[in-house]
DNA sequence: ACCTGAACACCGTTCAAGT
DNA sequence: ACCTGAACACCGTTCAAGT
C-alpha cells in the first residue's frame, strides 16, 4: 500500500535483515502470524517478495528472526533492571524480570504460539535464560536447582502459559450463561465452579479470567516452592 | 498409498468425520502437522480432497477435531481410575491423572504445538478439567481455589510444557560440547550451570535433559504449592 | 446423500535475467 | 551486490456436475 508514495526527498532506504524482521513484526502485529506471509511482507517494505531471499534464508528464518528480535526487546529493559540489593530478593527480582518480558509479549499476542514451534535456539533467548540463571545463584541456588528451576518454568520464565481456554473464543458471551445451564450436567464441576467464582465477580465466566491476577498467582506458587527448596539446601 | 488395494472382500467403508479425524491423527503421527493436508488426507482415507467437506467443515474443524480426539482417548483412560481412597489422596490422583495425559500426548509429539493454536473450546477438555476441578474439590479445595489452580496448572494439567530448549534442535549434539567455551564469555551462567550438570551427569547437557523428570518435577512445585494454600484455608 | 473433476486464488521458492 | 519477473509445485476451497 504505503510502499509507493515514497517521497523523494528521502532516499530509497536498503533492504536488511534488520528492516525486513521490524517489518515481519509490524504484520503480525496487526493480523497475526497467517497474514505474515513473504509477498506481504515485500510488499511492506517496498521491494518484491524474491528480494528478501538476499536478506534472510526463507520463511523459517524469518519466523526464527521475529523472535530473536522480540527477546531482544525484552533483553534490553530488563538489562537495565538493578541487581537486588541483598540475596534473598532473588524472587522480587526474578519476578520483575518475568512480568517485565510478558508485559512486551502482551503487545505481541501472536508470538508465544510462535515459540512453541520454533526448534532454533535464540542466542537472545539464551541470554535471557543466562540473567535468570545469575540473579538465582546471587541468591543462593545450586547449579542443579537453576537447571530444575527452568525447566519448572518454562515458557512462564518468559512471561506467558498456554491458556487452554481462550477469552477471545466462544463460551465469553451472553449465550454461554443460558449454555452453562445446559452443560451442568455434563461438567457439573466446572459449572458450579463457574457459577460461584462468576457470583463474586459478576463479570468473570470461563472466559473473562483476569489473566493478569492468574498468570502471577502460577508464578508465584512455582518462585514460592523454589525459594523453599532453596532452602531446605 | 494403501488407498488402491482394498481387497474385494471388505466392502468400501464410507467415510464419516470420525474415520476422517482418525487419519489426520495418523498422518500428523507420522510426518507431523505440517505433512496434513487436505489432499493427503483424501488419499489417506481413499478419496478425492473435496469428498471431505461433506463431513468436516474446513481444514479448521479438522485440526480442532483431532484435539478433541486425543483429549477423549485420555478421558477414556483417567475415566476408569479409581476415586482416591481418603480426601487427603487429592494430590496423588490429580498427579496421576496428568501423567497419564502426558503418556498418551507423548505418543502424538505434534499434538501440544497443535492445542496453543486451537481457540475453540473442546467439549473433551471441558470433561477432563471437569474431572480435575472433582478430585480436587473432594480433597477439600474452595471453588476459588480450584480455579486459580486451573490457571496455574495450564497445560501442565494436559501432561506437557512448552519446552524453550528442544532437544531434537541444535545443541545436543558433539560439537556444542566445543562451542560450550566458545559460548561460556557471552552466557556464564548458563555454560556454567550446564558444566557442572553435565559433571553430574556426562549424557546431560541442555539438549539432553531427562523432560520426564523435569516435567514431575515443575509439576510436584505447583501441586505443593497448591496443598499448601489448601491447607492454609 | 454422497462423491468428484476442473478451476480459482492463494502460498513458498527456484531460476535466469536484469542493473 | 542487489533486485526482479516469470514460472513451478504446491496449498485450501468453490462450483457445477455426476451417481
Amino acid at each position: 500500500m504505503g510502499a509507493r508514495n515514497r517521497p523523494s526527498s528521502e532516499p530509497r532506504v536498503p533492504l536488511s535483515r534488520e528492516r525486513v524482521l521490524r517489518a515481519a513484526v509490524a504484520i503480525a502485529d496487526e493480523g497475526g502470524v497467517r497474514a505474515l506471509t513473504m509477498r506481504r511482507l515485500a510488499e511492506q517494505v517496498g521491494a518484491e517478495a524474491m528480494s528478501l531471499y538476499h536478506h534472510v534464508a526463507n520463511k523459517e528464518d524469518v519466523l526464527d528472526g521475529t523472535v530473536d528480535l522480540l527477546i531482544g526487546e525484552i533483553n534490553e529493559v530488563v538489562d537495565r533492571f538493578d541487581p537486588p540489593a541483598e540475596p534473598a530478593d532473588w524472587k522480587k527480582a526474578v519476578r520483575r524480570r518475568v512480568l517485565a518480558a510478558r508485559e512486551i509479549l502482551l503487545r505481541h499476542r501472536w508470538a508465544p504460539a510462535l515459540f512453541e514451534t520454533r526448534s532454533a535456539v535464540s542466542p537472545q533467548v539464551l541470554r535471557y535464560h543466562d540473567g535468570l540463571i545469575g540473579l538465582m545463584r546471587a541468591g543462593g541456588f545450586s547449579h542443579d536447582l537453576c537447571h530444575h528451576a527452568l525447566h519448572a518454568l518454562g515458557s512462564r520464565a518468559l512471561g506467558f502459559a498456554q491458556e487452554l481456554f481462550d477469552p477471545s473464543g466462544a463460551g465469553g458471551g451472553e449465550e454461554s450463561v443460558a449454555e452453562l445451564e445446559a452443560m451442568a450436567e455434563r461438567f457439573p464441576h466446572l459449572v458450579g465452579m463457574l457459577a460461584e467464582v462468576a457470583h463474586d465477580d459478576p463479570d468473570s465466566t470461563l472466559g473473562w479470567c483476569d489473566d493478569q491476577a492468574e498468570f502471577e498467582f502460577g508464578l508465584d506458587i512455582i518462585l514460592d516452592g523454589l525459594d523453599r527448596l532453596r532452602e531446605a539446601g
